[in-house]
DNA sequence: TGCCGTTGTCATGTC
DNA sequence: CGGACATGACAACGG
């Protein structure tokens, strides 16, 4: 049957889509509002009130039929569950929407090459042969993506994704897949053509399954699905990368860009050879300027990806999703798209490390697997240069300043190709950048290592589980027509059985062996009553006109209770509910024992059955103390009957309170969550504006760099001989005055206290 | 078969 | 003091 109802319904899907295909419209809602319940059913599978979207204030927001009752809540559900887990994620740094859109420019440009060439001369200029030839070197899975199989495959992962809603993880994993296409080769297409398709996986180790790098064994984001249907996105992608970048010098160097964050995000790959083309790339006298725009390009893209985290589409998440089952050490951070192209990247590429040498040192962490693997100097030798840019106060803000320091850190040569054994004087400026640049670097490789994939994965397998809400627990569905005409048939079996459960069910804890007895008995109720419950939820509204009472459970309680009870108080209800009413209340041994399954729903609604309880546990559990007191006085019950009445009142009041309990928890996982998001953006926003503050102290330090060189140039002594640099320099005191001074003193003096010996001339 | 998420339940504390 | 509620903990169950 439940082989049958699958069939069926992707059946029905797939007929669906091939009458919308050759221009047919197929309404859907309308044959599901048409309340026609096997249908409805074996389209939508159970309904919400089998799945575990019980949140009550949710549910009674339905509005009867008219409203599929998975539409709203289910929805609301999922990205709860969505943001939980990004929740959840919390010590993690998002997977940016935007990496996964600039590793598509990658694919592109092989799969698309004109598209890629044309419609970004910004990056093809830079990037698109190293690109090509990236993609050559390539021997990660990704390189196969090009061949034609891959795209039937591909095209083959969307149609099924989206024939298949209950089945959008499992089109991913290739395992699952697999295991899917061995179980039921039938039902989509004929087992040839899914062996032809196994074949084609496997020969090209495909996005069926998440990728693994082949040198870090890194899982690789599938791109497969996007990739078939952003031809498109190519220029998005680049948009994206362009409004990433938005200083216009960065704008010149995408590759620069685009290479830097790979570099970062492939820090824990010691296999990767370290190699940036940056130096080809960009000016060879600003290697400091390049190290400050990677930098910011990072910055940017963690602000990006900050800010798409709340926005983050299904394409986005099938990104991250391939990164599989989480592996939760550091080498997660390769999981990203970042990752993925990183590696072919960097095969052919030597690391910058003259473009970023304080970089390498500022972050020892991020590179150091890289810097142990390959052959770049001591990281020592580019620190001071960081620190003497970030401590360019042209403005004397801290005081006289030894511009020698700043400006000239070699004077022996005279040059500016400064190297970096003079001493410069500890420049608070510079100390404040340094350590915000540490904690920059030290929040960066945190990132780095607490990895994205993870929670990206995890995101799209919510929404994945969105997508498959719709067949949730179909596999053992209680609603069959087959199985509610029997129950519907049977005789009132729970009568038999009451002698039964009249003393244990009185107590109210039933031990396993009276549970399994109770579903062996009766478990075809239960399992007919989660269906009807279902239906009884589907129609509150309505209900509630016809039964007042019923208004006070919204009121006191949002949460759902069952109401198959009430229902069974009153045979005037609609039609539908009227029938489920009588089979509940005639409940049969002749069940099909997958209603065992079942046998959870509502124990204590069998009991109280068994036990001839005269009204509802709707009533029981939610009428006010006093009302309560009433009902039970108005009836003879016994003591038996009463213990049941009370434990049931208190389980239900208190399964009540658990999943409000649990609402509440969920609610402030989400708005700490928000929080963090918030935080983020904020930490985003504030390390770019970082950036850009380094990056125009750097180029306020060349300019006086070059005013200092073209001042002291000029410079003579009174015989009109110039000073030598390496004896002389200038010093800028804090009235504005420039000094020149003997080196000797200048030393002297970041020895001692300054002792402002006027020497020479003043400028 | 073990893991994990969900749910119901119990015990306990608080209001 | 009893009832309602909150919550941690546990077990059962299903995927």
């Amino acid at each position: 049957m439940l082989y049958l109802k699958k069939y069926f319904t992707e059946g029905l899907i797939q007929f669906t889509i091939l009458l919308s295909l050759i221009g047919v419209r197929v309404d859907v809602d309308t044959y599901l509002s048409n309340q026609l319940p096997p249908l409805r059913e074996i389209i939508l599978g159970p309904s919400s009130a089998y799945t575990q979207t019980q949140f009550h204030n949710l549910r009674n927001t339905l509005d009867g039929y008219g409203i599929h009752p998975k539409s709203v809540d289910l929805d609301h559900f999922f990205t709860t569950r969505r943001l939980l887990n990004q929740v959840r994620q919390l010590d993690r740094l998002s997977v940016p929407s935007t990496e996964l859109n600039t590793w598509l420019v990658h694919r592109e440009t092989e799969t698309v090459v004109s598209t890629s060439s044309q419609s970004s001369p910004s990056i093809t200029l830079d990037n698109g042969a190293s690109l090509e030839d990236i993609n050559n070197i390539d021997s990660t899975p990704f390189s196969c993506c090009h061949k034609k199989e891959n795209d039937i495959d591909l095209i083959d992962i969307l149609w099924r994704q989206d024939i298949d809603l209950g089945a959008g993880r499992e089109v991913f994993n290739y395992s699952n897949r697999q295991k899917e296409s061995e179980e039921k080769p039938s039902l989509l297409e004929s087992k040839d053509r899914n062996e032809e398709r196994e074949s084609l996986r496997n020969g090209i180790n495909l996005q069926g399954a998440p990728p693994v790098d082949g040198e870090t064994g890194e899982s690789i984001p599938e791109q497969v699905c996007l990739s078939s249907q952003t031809s498109l996105s190519l220029q998005e992608c680049l948009r994206l990368l362009e409004a990433t970048f938005p200083f216009g010098e960065e704008a010149e160097f995408p590759a620069a860009d685009v290479t830097e964050e790979i570099s970062v995000s492939n820090e824990e790959a010691p296999s990767t050879s370290q190699s940036l083309p940056l130096g080809s790339q960009l000016p060879g006298d600003e290697p400091q300027l390049d190290l400050e725009q990677q930098w910011q390009d990072i910055m940017a893209i963690m602000e990006l990806q900050a800010m798409e985290v709340n926005t983050t589409d299904p394409q986005t998440d099938f990104s991250s999703a391939s990164a599989p089952n989480g592996t939760t050490d550091a080498n997660t951070v390769a999981n990203f798209g970042l990752a993925t192209r990183s590696t072919p990247i960097n095969e052919d590429v030597s690391l910058h490390q003259a473009s970023i040498p304080s970089c390498s040192q500022d972050f020892p962490q991020i590179f150091n697997s890289q810097l142990d693997s390959t052959s770049i100097p001591p990281p020592r030798a580019s620190m001071p240069r960081l620190s003497s840019s970030n401590s360019s106060n042209i403005n004397s803000t801290f005081g006289a300043t030894n511009l020698t320091g700043i400006f000239l850190p070699p004077p022996i040569n005279g040059s500016s190709s400064n190297i970096t054994s003079t001493p410069t004087l500890p420049d608070p400026f510079a100390t404040l950048l340094e350590e915000s640049m540490l904690d920059e670097i030290s929040l960066l490789d945190l990132a780095m290592e607490e990895g994205f994939s993870q929670a990206q994965a995890s995101q799209l397998e919510d929404e994945l589980d969105s997508d498959s809400g719709l067949s949730l627990d179909s596999s053992h569905s209680p609603a069959s027509p087959s199985s509610s005409e029997t129950s519907c048939s049977s005789a009132a079996s729970s009568s038999s059985t009451s002698a039964t459960f009249s003393e244990e069910g009185a107590v109210g804890y039933s031990t396993d062996s009276e549970v399994a007895t109770a579903e062996t008995e009766e478990g075809a109720v239960g399992g007919y009553q989660s269906e009807y419950s279902k239906l009884c939820r589907m129609s509150y509204q309505d209900l509630s006109q016809f039964h007042p009472q019923l208004d006070s459970i919204s009121h006191n309680h949002t949460y759902n209770l069952p109401l198959s009870s009430a229902f069974s108080e009153h045979p005037e209800l609609p039609l539908t509910a009227g029938k489920k009413t009588i089979r509940d209340k005639h409940s049969s041994k002749l069940q099909p024992p997958q209603d065992l399954l079942d046998k959870h729903s509502s124990r204590d609604e069998r009991r109280a059955r068994t036990m001839k309880i005269p009204f509802s546990n709707e009533k029981i559990i939610n009428l006010p103390v006093d009302e309560f007191n009433e009902l039970l006085a108005k009836h003879h019950l016994n003591e038996a009957q009463l213990a049941l009445i009370r434990d049931i009142r208190r389980r239900g009041k208190n399964k009540m309170a658990a999943q409000n309990c649990r609402k509440r928890k969920l609610d402030a996982i989400i708005t700490l969550e928000q929080g963090v998001q918030d935080l983020r953006r904020d930490k985003a926003r504030l390390l770019k504006e970082k950036m850009e503050f380094l990056r125009s102290i750097r180029q306020m330090k060349h300019k006086m760099q070059s005013l200092y060189q073209e001042v002291f140039s000029q410079l003579r002594d009174e015989e009109g001989r110039p000073y030598p640099p390496s004896q002389y320099s200038l010093q800028y005191s804090a009235d504005g005055s420039v000094l020149i001074m003997p080196r000797s003193v200048t030393a002297a003096e970041q020895n001692r206290k300054p002792e402002k010996k006027q020497k020479d001339k003043k400028k």
